[in-house]
DNA sequence: TGCCTCGTACGATACTCACCGTACTACGAG
DNA sequence: CTCGTAGTACGGTGAGTATCGTACGAGGCA
């Protein structure tokens, strides 16, 4: 039997529905950033328990649905596993090269802070 | 008489202790978002006084204040006025391409919004 | 059927933040 | 010196949020 994909549903703004100011807010908790950056390097999607993040399940819940209601990520649940993925075509059809500056950005910020 | 600057010092970050995350969170309210692109049309140094913000002074001042501990802006007081500027080389030096990409999404999100 | 894992829901807590009003300081002009 | 203008400091308020723990639901697997 092929995994099917759940039919529960999660709410998604569209495209149109997505906002510059929260998708900053968004990016603006470095909980969120790493979760986008390594899906951004992953280049595909991943479950939440994918991610090793420094608090509590309750918590990480939290923070992935920040990211779904401000448009960055797509959620979709397979089986008990809920899939992430980057919106990079919303994103890039209304802020073009913006995704892209802040990954450069928060790249050359981890390398700057790491060389001392 | 040559319009001193005062000596009043106010604190700012220097390049390198500028944070993306702090900057993001900075530029995700709409109040600050609209100060940063007046001051990018500008070219130059602008009084608070010069912003119309749809709140009061002290709020106003609350935000002038988020914006330069970001490293956003830098201010100084010349006579009574408090003059402020988009700090352009320390933010293309961290983060090359970043505040255009923001400045464009602003500007498109703009226009999109208002084509309705 | 029963268990395990993944993730949710809910309530609680502590903190941050956008905002206000009032009282105050700094400076320039008359 | 006096007055007006620009902006600050401070205290308070209501909303949002990052966090937790515990209890729960959904789906795969034995």
């Amino acid at each position: 039997m092929t995994t099917a994909t759940s039919s529960r549903e999660l709410a998604h703004p569209a495209r149109e529905e997505i906002r510059l100011e929260s998708v900053l807010h968004a990016l603006s908790d470095p909980m969120r950033m790493q979760v986008v950056r390594e899906l951004a390097q992953a280049e595909g999607e991943l479950s939440c328990s994918y991610f090793d993040l420094p608090v509590t399940k309750s918590t990480t819940t939290h923070h992935f649905r920040v990211l779904r209601e401000s448009g960055v990520l797509q959620q979709v649940y397979r089986g008990t596993a809920k899939m992430n993925g980057l919106r990079r075509d919303d994103l890039a059809a209304l802020f073009p090269g913006l995704l892209d500056s802040v990954l450069d950005a928060a790249a050359r910020e981890e390398r700057r802070l790491a060389d001392g």
